[in-house]
DNA sequence: CGACACGGTCAACTGAGGTGGACCGGTGGC
DNA sequence: GCCACCGGTCCACCTCAGTTGACCGTGTCG
């Protein structure tokens, strides 16, 4: 059992993108068609060996335009290279705020921001009044964090 | 006039988060704020000299720990520095996105989403009273570009 | 069996990515 | 005025991302 590559690597990820695409008579890139192919598409050189160390997980740490060159060989897109977890969480607090396009809401907070602590809690004991005078129910806890 | 920026690149995309997205007290976030914030939450080191390199443009080609840092502490995913695209998408949520940082202002915003119209004007009209009150200046006009 | 080609592995080197620290203009307090 | 501080700018230096070139195993053609 040779060397364990920890889930959710870039090592792990470069992998599976190896197994899972394919030139057309099935067998895995190579290297050096991985490194020619990215080059003479007009991407920055990159070096057989370097895709080695990448893949073996040796090199985690590549550069932007490296990273990108990657993504574009693959098929992917460059995010697929980032973490997981603070991806999700960020597209997820992304799509929250969209919930949030409605104009008067969003009028609010722009203009709530910058004032006091204590005019905000002010403001925020007055919101929660006219929440239980209109029967509105408790909103989704913040929970966060 | 300095050096012109063109748009797209990495520089201008920073360029934008530091004017977009602020602390509290309206201005832009210095290189020692940031390099520090970074580091004390569990980021790698990154130097304030550094920062302001890749804001001019001096330097574009971070590696991916950088990235990620960069995009950790804007609050945008990675991938808002590689596709124009998503970039957009980003931006049109980001002011909003700054605002919601600020937790007692995200949760005034949570707690007004399905109050009425005349209830959420109200609630505007006070936010708008108490920013007079406390001589803040008119906020940036929601549509910016 | 040699000889050659191909592709993964390794180690040493190069240079770009990234840092530390000095310089300098602005600003606020004494 | 003068000094201390703060934040942007610049430059010399250092580390590590990325390359080079060699070694080694395997397969294949004469």
């Amino acid at each position: 059992m040779p060397e364990e590559i920890a889930a959710g690597t870039l090592a792990a990820k470069l992998n599976h993108l190896f197994g899972v695409v394919r030139p057309a008579d099935g067998d895995e890139y190579t290297f050096d068609e991985v490194a020619e192919s990215i080059r003479t598409q007009g991407g920055p050189t990159i070096s057989a060996t370097y895709l080695w160390q990448l893949r073996k997980g040796l090199r985690d740490n590549p550069t932007k335009r490296h990273l990108e060159a990657l993504a574009g060989f693959f098929g992917v897109p460059p995010a697929y290279f980032f973490d997981d977890a603070e991806a999700e969480r960020i597209d997820a607090e992304l799509t929250l705020l969209s919930a949030f396009r409605d104009a008067p809401v969003r009028q609010i907070a722009l203009r709530a921001r910058g004032l006091s602590a204590k005019s905000l809690e002010a403001i925020s004991d007055m919101v929660d009044r006219v929440r239980e005078l209109e029967g509105l129910p408790e909103p989704a806890s913040d929970a966060e964090r």
